[in-house]
DNA sequence: GGCGACGTCGTCATAATATGAAATTGCCGC
DNA sequence: GCGGCAATTTCATATTATGACGACGTCGCC
């Protein structure tokens, strides 16, 4: 594997740049960062200066800590406004959550896990949405498993440990990479208690005209006894979608 | 004023790296890319390639054109989330919106737009929601307007030539400074038909505990007569929650 | 088949950039 | 006024990106 040019830019988005701000530590002070990331004091106050000048941070004015700055914000809702592939697939989704009642969404992978880029509630809920830029580990949903299991290098994803969710998680690498055959056997993936308790989804891949795989297409919350069902139905409504040409 | 250094992430976020996809243009092949910026088509090419290793940016499998990638949208929602002022104003919208039936919004400053980052919508339309995330030039919103009436180096984000979008924008840079003296003596802007036609806005800035100036309130599409009332009220409601510490 | 446009990849000397140590400033609590 | 801590600036040095050049494969088109 070839080294990937551009420092600047892996730290950026990398481990010890924009990615050191999680949800449970959205603000951090210079030191903070320095430590964390093992960058010289100096050079990580440069960087946030050049991220600051980009309103990729944002720092708070009365603490003088940093975080994560309105650039992104906007990046963010363009990147998802000009999502080509969630365009397609939203009239599906709204078909989907129509026919079943039930939420559908729409995810693609970012490092290990699964992004939701689009999502339609179904009549069970009240419209709780929201959902959409939430991230989920591949190896714990449905969608995170299709995605594994249709991808050539799908695997790559996942580490040799898998963090358990639930009592009914998976968390070794081979009794993960055991149900798979599975899933490419019947076309889509279902996953009860995996993530949280009480939570089902079953998940299909949506493919381009090519046959790629672009990403995973799921619906939630129903019952175990519908599930099976739904996965068939799942699969036609994508591959309708494919054949047609879109 | 001292030259940022970092000239990769200046390269990133300007105009001749991410700033390339608009709206209008989501999708680029490596030779618009090399064109529209200037580059040379190898070093193009190397961001690009280091781009996507971090998710930052896709491309289409079919076209091989470039768009703007998932790893954005994840930074995005994470920096929505993360967002201190939207959690602190958040309550505030929400009674706007209560009390006036209108949409109340939260914007902060993006360069020379106004970013949308949270917004309540009120009884009076069905919940078109779904703005949060876009963008509208200063100089044309309520909001931009009292941003930069408060802050001091507010008029530098506005060239001297300002785009008209209706028949009441003001297109001239002398027009536009005319009008922030009656802002800041007012305490509020109001904004009418000048972003598009029939939308009245009125708005407000939003301050730190140091009294900084944080981002803009708005209230949008009521009638004219009640704009003065409700400027006011929007003024009173910002100011207790400054001087109540948050 | 030949042509042009495009994307991909490699190499390399040069120019431009980031780096970290140390020094400086600013701020708080005592 | 004096430590202690964090943020910031400066600067010589080492590292990095850059773009020119060349090569190769592919596609669509005349």
């Amino acid at each position: 594997m070839k080294r990937v040019r551009h420092k600047a830019l892996r730290r950026l988005s990398g481990p010890s740049g924009l990615k050191l701000f999680t949800n449970e530590r959205p603000e951090m002070s210079l030191a903070d960062i320095s430590r964390a990331s093992g960058l010289h004091k100096t050079t990580a106050h440069r960087l946030l200066r050049a991220l600051q000048s980009e309103s990729l941070i944002d720092r708070n004015a009365a603490t003088s800590a940093y975080s994560l700055g309105a650039g992104l914000m906007a990046f963010g809702v363009q990147a998802l406004a000009s999502s080509d592939l969630r365009r397609r697939v939203h009239p599906l989704l709204k078909a989907l959550a129509r026919e079943s009642g039930e939420t559908a969404t729409l995810e693609v992978p970012v490092e290990d896990s699964m992004l939701i880029l689009d999502e339609v509630v179904g009549s069970h809920l009240v419209a709780a949405a929201g959902n959409i830029g939430t991230r989920w580990p591949m190896h714990a949903t449905s969608t995170g498993n299709v995605w594994i299991a249709f991808e050539e290098s799908g695997m790559d994803r996942i580490g040799d440990q898998l963090q358990p969710l639930t009592a009914r998680t998976l968390t070794s690498k081979e009794s993960f990479q055991a149900q798979l055959p599975d899933i490419r056997r019947r076309g889509f993936a279902v996953s009860v208690d995996e993530l949280e308790d009480g939570f089902t989804a079953v998940a299909t891949v949506i493919r381009g005209t090519l046959g790629e795989v672009q990403g995973a297409l799921s619906t939630k919350r129903l019952s175990a006894a519908t599930c099976a069902e739904l996965g068939t139905s799942l699969c036609r409504a994508a591959a309708a979608r494919l054949t047609r040409g879109f």
